[in-house]
DNA sequence: CGCCGTGGTCTGTTCATCAGACCAACTGCC
DNA sequence: GGCAGTTGGTCTGATGAACAGACCACGGCG
């Protein structure tokens, strides 16, 4: 559930979503997946979650088949399982309604079919050819909304740095 | 942030939108307001959280713009204004991975085009007309993975057991 | 007038989250 | 091989949120 407990007794599936993905931080750890942050130290750094919080989300996320866990480059990475992946359309819409609700100079980060290049619409779908693409044939790249880089202190870790430039979806960042 | 406190300093529309919608419960309460339950006293029932809890989660949804609260048939009924209706992709496609992920029976809610009678597809749109419906045009029904009535105790509640029926969203409950 | 339902507030307890110290294993790097 | 730094954690004590349940003011109804 969000949130420690559990939502017992309900017979909906968004109570059983949100068992699994409706604690705390474990949508930004599936968006930070998504975008191809997959580390433990990077999304301690990004995120700012204490240690032991990300410990348990990810082991739950891990428990609940939506991450898994493998060697990648010498380091320990956490990616998505195709179940994670088919959280796609679930946190694109959250992150449009964001947009939407907070954010009057226009969406933080656009999304466009790699193969058509035309950005997504607010249902996910591609304009151009009509299909509505999994992530893997997504690219993002910061929108009009995005924060401008602030010259002065805190200066951006260099992870969000590269999160800054187009990329696709779902390819973990190296080095 | 979900449950609690914020996730400072994100510049992403998904930290925003969990900031608002995303604390344990408040999800479950939008569910319920596009079911048409709108009243306290059924809130609390059917989702069994505590009364401080749920007058704290419907302050801040109010707060946020998300619900809005009138008076209907003499008592108070928190709806959703138009920024909460936006929030019905995001709700359908959580309900949809729900189902995909723990129901293995088939969706436990069905959801379709009143216009065209047509079952939505996995992205909120109907297969018969091509428009992805907003939630007014939407009726829902039980579907094959709903639980079946248990028998004995706990006898439901007869706000849960009108909710069986099929109707329409965003139509409060009245009586 | 008494009674019930509605929409809450208040209390004390339990549980989760927090920041930060600490640590074992592994990575280069020379 | 030896040392330092990074990685991926665990453990601690303090803070804050959620819980069940008692309590309450108001309005409607007979």
């Amino acid at each position: 559930m969000p949130l420690g407990t559990d939502y017992a007794g309900q017979d909906c599936s968004l109570a059983t979503a949100l068992e699994i993905v409706g604690e705390r931080w474990s949508l930004l750890i599936v968006r930070d997946a998504f975008l191809g942050v997959t580390r433990f130290s990077y999304l301690h750094r990004r995120l700012g979650i204490s240690k032991a919080v990300l410990t348990q989300r990810l082991g739950s996320l891990v428990d609940a088949g939506v991450l898994e866990r493998r060697r990648l480059d010498g380091h320990d990475a956490y990616t998505l399982t195709p179940s994670g992946e088919a959280l796609w359309p679930a946190v694109h819409a959250l992150i449009r309604w964001g947009d939407a609700t907070t954010s009057p100079a226009g969406p933080r980060r656009l999304f466009r079919h790699v193969t058509c290049t035309a950005d997504l619409d607010a249902s996910g779908r591609c304009p151009d050819c009509g299909v509505t693409p999994g992530a893997a044939d997504i690219e993002t790249r910061p929108g009009p909304g995005a924060r401008t880089d602030p010259p002065t202190d805190p200066p951006t870790d260099p992870v969000s740095r590269r999160l800054r430039e187009p990329h696709r979806l779902l390819v973990p960042l190296r080095g």
